[in-house]
DNA sequence: CATGAATGAGTCTTCATTCAT
DNA sequence: CATGAATGAAGACTCATTCAT
């Protein structure tokens, strides 16, 4: 296997102007993926729409994958903390309340740029996922975990590695799905309802629904 | 918006030896696809492999997208026909029944060619979505109603459309993510019976589990 | 160490017009490199040079380096059988004879583009020297090494393998700057003359010069 | 012919913190030359390497040549000083001393860092050699020649030019690539013994090896 | 209908050099 | 005088597509 380039920004800011030049850089990453999709993107374009030279570009950034690796780790660590500051404040509350608190979260969060996170989960080779997203997943799963064990005794699957895997991906792609091929969903409380529904009848031992 | 080129084949092959042909290409397009990744892949290479010579392959495929977007109709009319015929066969069985097979069915045909599936869902531009498969999914969506309807009166969700929306949703995205990344569940009945679990639990009015 | 890329040609020219393409690309490569040296060569000059496009040249050269190996093999190779004729030929001719005779011919050859042979000599990394070049190198030692064992009875130096590096290099670095640097030497008998004299006041026994 | 850029230092630097870092500027350079080669190598790397700003590099040197440039020059005039040392002192020893002495030196001279000698002499596109390199040359020519002239009466050739011309030649190609091709030999005494031999046999009259 | 040589626009990336701070 | 962010021309190389044979 060749030894694959860098994908870590190559300079971290000092300055403000470099700061500000690595914050351009970002949110002209995220417009051309937004409006032209993955291949479509060129970092001479990127670098344009930054209102920077090309030259600018590779100061921070080592090769066209590590800018869209930056956004992407970018929104995992949202994710992270998304849920992880969730499930810190509802930790003693039960699944009938953290269930529909993080599902309307997470389709917030999706919907704040729904093509943004289109194009990153759909069009980015697996290959270009980072080691650092890789953790940022293993992050939530640990916090999923820590939570349905604290409520193990009212939860009826017993596989608990198994039931967070279920629970993640499936609040995942429906989150996802939703917010792109049914944006009428997004605004709609029945489908986070539903969705509740069917993670909490799943879950709940002796549901009394 | 400029007028986009053809996604349909350029001819349909009436003689034996173009049928022939037209295989070799689709077969050499999915063993680049899943060897290289979608951009990596290129067509000179696919016809090397398939074994003619890049005129060739232009007199059957009209450009690149073409061949993707065949690969991705035939894996989408697979899947139509997969669904269809069990639930066509299975059509007064209950859900305890119709569920389980679904999910068996579906697994397996993931697993088939993992890699290929994931190149398909993960890595093709969403712009690369032909109406062909707009009309697969639609079709899958509408046996799937039908059946729900059937049994609509064994059913706690009253909104069919946003249950099938769903239930597709639900089995797609966990049947995909458990052959890419947990391929150990795949050959684990515990995996399809927790899916199972998930979704008649949902569906089922004063479920007996 | 990264795995070098391939510096042999990429496909050999079975058609007539990829042949004369073939041709076309070296003779521009020599122009350019003569009228720019090696820094300043690049590869869209040199295919537009030769009147093809970019891509053409690219089909039989992977790279820019494999351009100006491919013209040190031929140069390394014109002189391997440059000397093999003459030894060949003059196996049984005395040193008196022989040495006059390969240095006209290596200075001959040297002066047929001898701003090619400057650049290719002084200009091009030492990295770029293939296998090929050094196999070429080692025939040539081997050629001189049976001429001298042949004649060893009439040799004052006893360690061969020493006498043919010494005798080779001095050839060759002589040769190579009277061309480029004293050009004026090179229709003057008297420098092949004394270049002789050198080498066979070294070599022979007892000399009676 | 455009103008070209100068070659020559900016500022001689007076102070002492000037001159530290000018030195430390050509011992990046050459560190960077040494590991890199001519092409690899970069401005910016040698600033950093240097442990100064870019900026402040191009306060003591106008571009990259000249920085090159002053490394060969700074080798031409230890050469000229090599030479024109030995030769002072042995201004009146015989050839038999005298060309082993400064064989020896030139070899011990090439010993000191190959890699840098061979990348000078290799690598370095002739444009870049500068009139005070000619000029070194040239004080060696005329070091060589007065010698030379002092024992006409002990040399066989007679056009002393062509003498000093194959003498310095053959000295200097045959050190080098001792040193760089097989440097096993240079610890060895025979070589050194061998190339004195060739070339006492050539200039001695009557010679009485 | 097959071939494959040819095309060239397009993309990533480097690096010598400048100049505002 | 030092800094280092910014510049952008330039160059290597790819690949979808065409078309003469």
């Amino acid at each position: 296997m060749p030894n694959k380039p860098p994908t870590t920004p190559r300079k971290l800011p000092r300055q403000d102007r470099s700061r500000i030049t690595v914050e351009a850089i970002i949110e002209a990453t995220t417009h051309i993926l937004v409006e032209e999709g993955y291949d479509k993107a060129n970092t001479n374009r990127i670098a344009e729409r930054a209102g920077i030279s090309i030259g600018s570009l590779y100061q921070y950034f080592p090769n066209k994958e590590s800018l869209v690796t930056a956004l992407m780790e970018q929104h995992a660590q949202e994710m992270v903390e998304l849920v992880g500051m969730k499930l810190e404040r509802l930790f003693d509350s039960p699944l009938e309340i953290v269930i529909p608190e993080i599902i309307t979260a997470i389709i917030a969060a999706h919907a704040i740029n729904p093509r943004l996170h289109q194009v990153l989960s759909e069009e980015i080779p697996y290959s270009e996922r980072s080691p650092k997203m890789q953790q940022a997943n293993e992050r939530i799963s640990i916090l999923i975990r820590a939570y349905l064990e604290r409520w193990r005794d009212y939860i009826h699957p017993q596989n608990i590695d198994l039931t967070v895997f279920i629970l993640s991906r499936t609040v995942d792609s429906l989150c996802h799905a939703a917010v792109i091929e049914q944006p009428h969903l997004v605004s709609d409380s029945q489908f986070e309802q539903e969705v509740s529904n069917l993670l909490l009848a799943y879950l709940i031992k002796n549901p009394a629904i």
